[in-house]
DNA sequence: TATTAATTTATAATTATTATAAAAAAGTAT
DNA sequence: ATACTTTTTTATAATAATTATAAATTAATA
């Protein structure tokens, strides 16, 4: 799981940050909404400030991934999706509903070493894409 | 490995579409290349068509990749990068050089059925994007 | 060689995102 | 509390990749 809000926010504090009311409420839409896009984020920020604009949520969404505190997926359609930061895992692409959903794979650190091994790759970090049709639509 | 030229013209010709130069040409600059963008082929191109049109190369690419042909990889930034398709495999992208390597990765086929069963979901395939720094950079 | 439909081209439009600069707000010192 | 400094937000315009449009050209074929 990913760490919980106040320690985001006193994350954000040490670094000298400024707590606004904006940045919150685009941290607060992060831990309820689902791989949004920044479109979407934006959105439904504004039933709290209807004044807020497109750059605000931009902006910000980039200081959170800076900050490491935020993940950017990006995929062949349009817009980035965003995420709070966790432990590494993959997704998976429902070509039906659009859903995106986190899946659990430890699998993927074996990935890491064997390439290290056969390849003299120095790997950071590995991204696992899925793409099918979750459950939920092949039942529909 | 991927199949050969011919094939693929042949493919298109059974398909009704032209072989006008311009496609052949993006084809054989698919052959040559390591996952350009299509701004890299556009340029490419210009050699023996100075009077090629971007139109023609997004077009181009598109075609190809609704025939199953060619395949299109994103990453965060900017543009999209194309590739003949081929055995599914994954990527490993240094941060270095920006450079692109396919990798074979037999483990992503243990991977699929995997989540198959653990999680109930139908994969079409799976992307596999490592990061990290490649062995020419390491050493450099 | 003429015909016809597909393709290319030039141009403009679209869309997500970033740059810029002025206005507003936050944090700090007085 | 008040003034000051710096950050942040906002509105606006700019950018960059890609797609839409429509006229001109060309490939395949009769």
């Amino acid at each position: 799981m990913h760490q919980d809000m106040e320690s985001v926010l006193e994350q954000l504090r040490a670094k000298g940050l400024r707590l606004t009311p904006q940045r919150v409420e685009v941290i607060a839409l992060l831990y309820q909404l689902s791989h949004p896009t920044a479109e979407q984020v934006y959105s439904l920020m504004a039933k709290k400030f209807p004044y807020v604009s497109q750059t605000t949520v931009y902006s910000t969404l980039k200081l959170l991934k800076d900050q490491g505190i935020v993940n950017e997926l990006t995929y062949g359609d349009r817009s980035s999706h965003f995420e709070l930061t966790e432990d590494e895992h993959a997704h998976f692409n429902c070509k039906v509903c659009g859903g995106i959903y986190d899946v659990d794979v430890k699998e993927a650190e074996k990935l890491n070493t064997m390439i290290k091994t056969d390849e003299q790759f120095e790997v950071d970090f590995v991204r696992v894409e899925f793409y099918g049709t979750c459950k939920a639509c092949l039942t529909a």
